[in-house]
RNA sequence: CAAGCAAGCCGCUUGACCGCGCCCGCAAGGGUGAGGAAAGUCCGAGCUCCGCAGGGCAGGAUGCCUGAUAACGUCAGGCGGGGGCGACCCCAGGGAAAGUGCAACAGAAAGGAAACCGCCGGCUUAUGCCGGUAAGGGUGAAAGGGCGAGGUAAGAGCUCACCGGCGGACAGGCAACUGUCCGGCUGUGUAAACCCCAUCCGGAGCAAGACUAAGAAAGGGCAUAUAUCGGCGGCCCGUCGAGCCCGUGGUAAGUCGCUUGAUGCUGCCGGCGACGGCACGCACAGAUAGAUGGUCAUCAGAACAGAACUCGGCUUAUGAGCUUGCUUGUUUU
RNA sequence: GCGCCUGUAGCUCAGUGGAUAGAGCAGCGGAUUCCGGUUCCGCGUGCGGAGGUUCGAUUCCUCUCAGGCGUA
């Protein structure tokens, strides 16, 4: 999945997209320009130093990877990490990505 | 063995599966890929641009000496001062006799002295008055050199020896400084208070800057003269450039800069050392929402922490451990 | 990247190098009241940290930590 890039399509996001949230994420979901999906990952400063804050960016990266096959096409989807994020492990960020994309309607129909 | 001092090292390893950036390759595939602090941004440089940067004022920085270096506020070796039994450690460490300010409280008096108590002399009825005196008491962080002897009415560098400080000469040293002798007999502290002296400093920063694409239009207004605007971080002088303003408000796309360099390792030589010279071989990331990850195993355990133009330092954070040299004490031989 | 500011009581802020660091609100205790409020009296809590300069530091200097702001 391709990265968003430009400043001003996360600030139109923010401005405009649908949103949920858990303990650790808050996710967007906005319908893509070009018709592929674009994923935004946000980890504020304030979250913790550069090591805390590349090692949340890379988690929710591998998480989304390893079910891209799964995801929609077609929407552009931002993650943006709460404080406890600093704190969860790989699994825990794993269950809230795929959960929260469940909920924004997402992600494919699991066969029963 | 115990306590301690100094210097240094290391910064998980390996494997399986799934992935990422860059380079090479038609492809298959191969190579390579964060740190000792990459951090804080406290200094110093390279590099780039600003129509080469000149003078004065203001401002800032540094401050024992000699050296190292591209440079430094860094480092090395010395000197001086302080602390520790010692190994060793710490120090912004020029000028207080150019001037100004400050020194609370206490105390009689806080800087070209001063008599509260005391001591001594004179007068006087005992209280007391006048004069001399800084040895003693008391206050204070600090009381106008220290200690002893002579001296005296009592005292005083008043005189003398020693010590300390000041000035001069000589000797040693590149120098800071040290030693010896002589002289005079002395003038508190604070400059991380203002200040003085010496030395240094043009500014901005890779979002610098260059190129490509796009745009820079049409139109309107004001000036044509020493005015206006702009550049040279602040002001003045000086200097350079340009007609000026409205329209004129937005977007940050691509390529370069961008990583091989005052580089690191190794060896030899010079130097007490910082460091320098030479040689051969090897090694060295380059992203642009921003690459090193995820899971499992291995393990007694795994810190602080992530490159964004590049170097030299400083400072701070850091788990478990290891090495070398030295000091003091105790015991045994 | 460059530049700037602030840390003082639980909170908001004062404080020329010098006595026991203050003010308002809050808190606690007491008085008043049947109880509460109001009012009155009293009390506690301290200079972000380390080092230095000074006789003496919240104040001056250096380093450091934390927080905030501006700008490209």
């Amino acid at each position: 999945m391709r990265s968003i890039k430009k400043n001003s399509r996360f600030r139109a996001i923010y401005a405009t997209a649908k949103s949920k949230a858990d303990r650790i994420l808050v996710i967007y979901r906005a319908p893509s320009e070009d018709g592929e999906s674009h994923l935004g990952i946000t980890v504020s400063g304030k979250i913790g130093h550069a090591v805390v804050r590349n090692r949340i960016r890379r988690r929710i990266r591998e998480a989304v990877r390893l079910s891209e096959e799964r995801f929609l096409p077609g929407y552009d989807i931002v993650f943006v990490a709460r404080k406890p994020a600093a704190q969860a492990d790989y699994h825990e960020l794993e269950e809230s990505v795929l959960k929260l994309s469940g909920a924004m309607g997402l992600l494919r129909e699991e066969k029963a």
